[in-house]
DNA sequence: TAACTTTGTTCATCCAATAGACAAACAAAT
DNA sequence: ATTTGTTTGTCTATTGGATGAACAAAGTTA
């Protein structure tokens, strides 16, 4: 790759969207400092940016004394992203604006988890979201789904455990229907890349995203970008051993994370110890509110499991921020704790440095708004020719 | 950030020079295709190069049916640097050049590990190896130390357990009695570096080094990047939990990599299994040749152990590739069977795609030349101003 | 109303890449 | 030896960015 002039103009003036993009709204002043570029040029840039209509002016500041500064804006309402979250037993859409809002969203259940159902219901959720685009110049930027499984670069799934789907290019299956752009991402890294792009961490260079469920996923963001690993299934951190010859884990080996840290896994020990069918983490959840020792200290068990793998997790990659997001978080009050005691008593005093683990506060739509992030990112990234 | 020229023309005459670094010797034309530049830009910056002394011409190419292209080549010997591993009883320095060749190197056996003598020899060792750098147009560009600990992002050791040693500013020690520039790094990033600039590397993005000598570091390279987290502090995965309440380890919990996989773990095993007392791993692999078969079990075993912490590092990093080096690649005939069987039936068909396992081939001197690669690699990057 | 401050625009200048013409070096055929 | 064609390398005018400086516009304060 070698550089020219258009490429350098094409790099300042991505700057330039991205500082407006993270900020929401600046004035031509403030890219001065922030970007380093000169008054003409940013004058320049800015004019092209507005002609693109990816920003907008929008009112004036306070003056300091002299003439007051014209403010810009992000245009969020340029164009909007479709995303959809495929779960075991549901298909959940969203419209999102640039800004990552909800325009439009629809849940369905799915009775099955026949492949063809789903693709039908798929095509059918799409259709709808479609219909409820609402005018704009870029119209829909593209399609972004999250599947709880793993799925290689080329957006072909290639296995979804809990599913039971295997080897389907799905991306293939959309691009023969659709002629927007469409990517396929795990649902870890989708729940990564949303906080990572909408939860003000842009300035967090590396950061986790634990996604746990039914299964244990995690999404990696390291120097600011996703990291798939060469063929995109990295963050499979849920089959890490943690004992050997442990727990039965579903994937058929013995000792893995996920078969002691996982929704899965607190609910087959909950069966066992209540002698109950057909538990749910809700009602597990109403339990321990209720005061059930038994169950409060099942969530405990979990948290510690929870805090022994992060413990490995942050041994590894001695990260900026840890976010736990997905199911588990409904059960944060009865897990944190314990989770945040295990991670004190296993690392070093000097890796409890400049960490941070939080619970993700976007709760439910986390997944699908992630999958339209990569999309929007993309779009942010690329709108020039 | 922004760009101007200049760093646009800094941009493409670093592009070439690190081709040429890479390929060691081409003409002006393969730049061109490579590069993407045209010729009287690759011409420019070439000359430029020349009068910079970091390339020579040298020689010409066959004809291919016109004018021979007369070829370049990288200037090793336009400066160099000095490494320096410290082990736990013995400190290696060496000067090399640009290409990472030994042009001196001296051991010595250090017989404590206190650390007042530890910097009076390495004190003494830099002067000797200074004594020993031959006259070039850039001279020293750069001392880097290797430390078997970890050292944060301001080259101060927090921790270097088998020398007891801790919180030590050895940067800045070395940085108010020398004036080049000097980096410190511990010993499995080091390892990491020097695979990845003098072994054919450049072009894999994602590889895990793994240091097993009497612990288990991992050096990660991410994105052609070495990979430290927030503090510098990454790689620790010798302390990441494969067995909940297992066996003790060096650092006090229980059940971490490293009391299983590391020469220390096997030391440990053969003196309780052989009843004998200052084992070391030379002799284990003697009695091992010799046919004694509990020891080939006991190396077996390691190897198992090994493979199971790789398995978890794909299962976390999808990565193209993992060299296993340091002292333990001395047992590579009697592990690397058990190693590779280990993975295999622990992970899944696709995690089993590009990759592979390998063990290093730069032996001993593979800590000091990577500690040396990261001066060699920063003097590379920054030679202009 | 005048003086001053800050914001935004216009225009000539600078600089690196580049296209295209040209020169140099070589092989193969005549 | 000469001619023809090909490849390598150089020279020069042009292009398209950033930028400094002058200037215009829009404020505040006295």
């Amino acid at each position: 790759m070698s550089w020219n002039q258009q490429i350098g103009k094409k790099f300042n003036k991505q700057q330039i969207l991205n500082y407006i993009f993270s900020k929401r709204i600046v004035s031509r002043g403030e890219i001065i400092e922030e970007i380093g570029l000169k008054k003409a040029t940013v004058a320049n840039l800015v004019t092209e940016l507005i002609e693109d209509q990816l920003i907008v002016e929008d009112g004036k500041d306070f003056s300091t004394g002299g003439r007051r500064s014209q403010l810009l804006r992000f245009n969020e309402t340029a164009g909007f992203a479709l995303g959809i979250d495929i779960g075991v037993n549901y298909l959940y859409g969203a419209v999102f604006n640039l800004k990552g809002e909800i325009v439009f969203d629809n849940l369905q259940l799915v009775p099955t988890i026949q492949l063809d159902a789903y693709l039908k219901s798929i095509l059918n959720l799409i259709e709808l979201l479609m219909e409820n685009v609402p005018p704009s110049p870029f119209s829909i930027v593209g399609l972004g789904v999250a599947v709880p499984g793993s799925v290689n670069k080329d957006g072909v799934i290639i296995i979804a455990p809990n599913l039971r789907w295997e080897d389907f290019d799905i991306r293939g299956y959309l691009r023969n229907r659709f002629d927007f752009p469409i990517y396929i991402s795990n649902e870890a890294n989708a729940g990564a890349y949303a906080e990572y792009i909408f939860e003000n961490n842009k300035e967090t260079s590396n950061l986790l995203y634990l996604s746990i469920g039914i299964g244990l996923g995690v999404g990696i963001i390291i120097d600011h970008n996703i990291y798939l690993g060469v063929n995109g299934y990295s963050g499979e951190s849920g089959h890490a051993i943690i004992h050997m010859n442990g727990r039965k884990c579903t994937c058929g080996r013995n000792g893995c994370w996920e078969a002691y840290a996982s929704e899965y896994a607190l609910i087959h020990d909950a069966t066992y110890m209540l002698k109950e069918r057909e538990l749910s983490l809700e009602q597990l959840i109403t339990l321990a509110e209720e005061g059930h020792e038994d169950v409060i200290q099942l969530f405990k068990e979990t948290g510690y499991y929870i805090g022994l793998g992060i413990t490995n997790l942050i041994q590894t990659f001695n990260p900026e921020k840890i976010i736990i997001g997905n199911r588990i978080i409904k059960a944060q009050k009865f897990i944190e704790q314990s989770i945040l005691d295990t991670i004190n008593s296993n690392t070093m005093h000097f890796q409890r440095d400049n960490y941070s683990v939080q619970f993700s506060t976007l709760k439910d739509r986390a997944i699908a708004l992630g999958a339209a992030s990569f999309i929007i990112d993309q779009f942010i990234q690329l709108p020039f020719d």
